[in-house]
DNA sequence: CAGTATATTGACGTTTACGTAAACGTCAAT
DNA sequence: ATTGACGTTTACGTAAACGTCAATATACTG
C-alpha cells in the first residue's frame, strides 16, 4: 500500500470532498505534513480519517470524535490524572455505544414488525388483484 | 399510567426542553391536541416522542426520523406503490442500522484495547510510586 | 382579585458541518 | 507560452436543530 496520499486520493477513497478534509484539519482532527504548500497524508493520517468517519456514522459530533481520536494517540505516558481522565472518557464512550446497541436492537425489532405487516399487505393486495400477476 | 401529559411533564420525563418539543411539532414530528391554547399529549404522542429520541440517539436527522415515525402509523392500506416505498425505506434503515452495529463492534474493540493499555499504565505508575498508595 | 406560575407565539441568535465562490500558485503537457 | 489539472487560502453562505428572549395569554392560589 502507498505510504502517502494526496487530499483528493483520500477524498475519493472515502467518498468525501476535499473541503471536508480541510475542514477536519481546521478543527484539529487531522494534521498532515506539507510539501511546500501541499498537504501530504501518511498512513496514520489515513487511519485517523477512517476512524473519524466511523465516528460520524455513529452520529458523534466532531469535538467528541477528536477526543476519542486523541485517545488512540496518547502515549499513555502522562500523569496519572491524565491517564484516569482518558480511562473515564473511554468508559463514557463505551456506555454511549452500549446504549446505541440497545437502541439499534429495538429499532431493528420494530422495523421487522413494520416490514412484516407491510409485506403481508402487499401480498394480500397482489392476490386480490390477480390482474397484476406476471402473465406475459 | 396517565392518559395525557403536559409539555413540561414530557420535557422533564425525557430531559429535554419544552422549546425542543414545540420545535418537533413545528417540524411535523408531533401533533398533540389542544385544549384552547395548551397542548395535550396522548400516550401515543408520548410514544412518538420516545421513538423520536431513540432516532436522535442513533444520529438520524429529524427528516428521516419523521419518515420512520410515519412508517409506524401508516395503516398499510395504501396503494402498492406506497407500500413498496415504505418497504424500501425500512430496508434502507435496516442496512444503516446494521452498518452502525458493525461500527459499534469495532469501536468497542478499540476502546477495550485503549482502556487496557491505559489501565496497565496506571497500575504500573502506582506500583512504581508506592508513596501514592493508600496509607492513612 | 392581585400575584404567581405556566403556556404560547414570534423573532432573532447560535452552533455544527460543511458548500461555494473568488483569486491565486504550481507543475506537467502541449 | 499557454492550457489544464490540481492545490491553496480567505471569506461568506447555509441548513439543521435548537436556545433565548420578549410580549402576551391563561390558570391557579391565597
Amino acid at each position: 500500500m502507498q505510504e502517502t496520499f494526496t487530499i483528493t486520493e483520500l477524498g475519493n477513497e472515502f467518498g468525501i470532498t476535499t473541503r471536508a478534509i480541510r475542514f477536519y484539519e481546521d478543527k484539529q482532527l487531522l494534521s498532515p505534513t506539507r510539501q511546500g504548500n501541499r498537504r501530504i497524508y501518511s498512513k496514520s493520517d489515513r487511519t485517523r480519517l477512517k476512524l473519524l468517519l466511523r465516528g460520524k456514522r455513529l452520529g458523534w459530533p466532531l469535538d467528541e470524535i477528536r477526543t476519542v481520536l486523541n485517545m488512540y494517540d496518547e502515549g499513555h505516558e502522562g500523569e496519572i490524572q491524565q491517564l484516569e481522565y482518558t480511562c473515564r472518557k473511554v468508559r463514557e464512550s463505551r456506555e454511549q455505544l452500549e446504549q446505541q446497541q440497545r437502541d439499534i436492537e429495538a429499532a431493528l425489532a420494530d422495523l421487522d414488525r413494520i416490514e412484516g405487516r407491510c409485506q403481508a399487505r402487499i401480498d394480500l393486495l397482489l392476490s386480490e388483484a390477480p390482474d397484476t400477476s406476471p402473465e406475459s
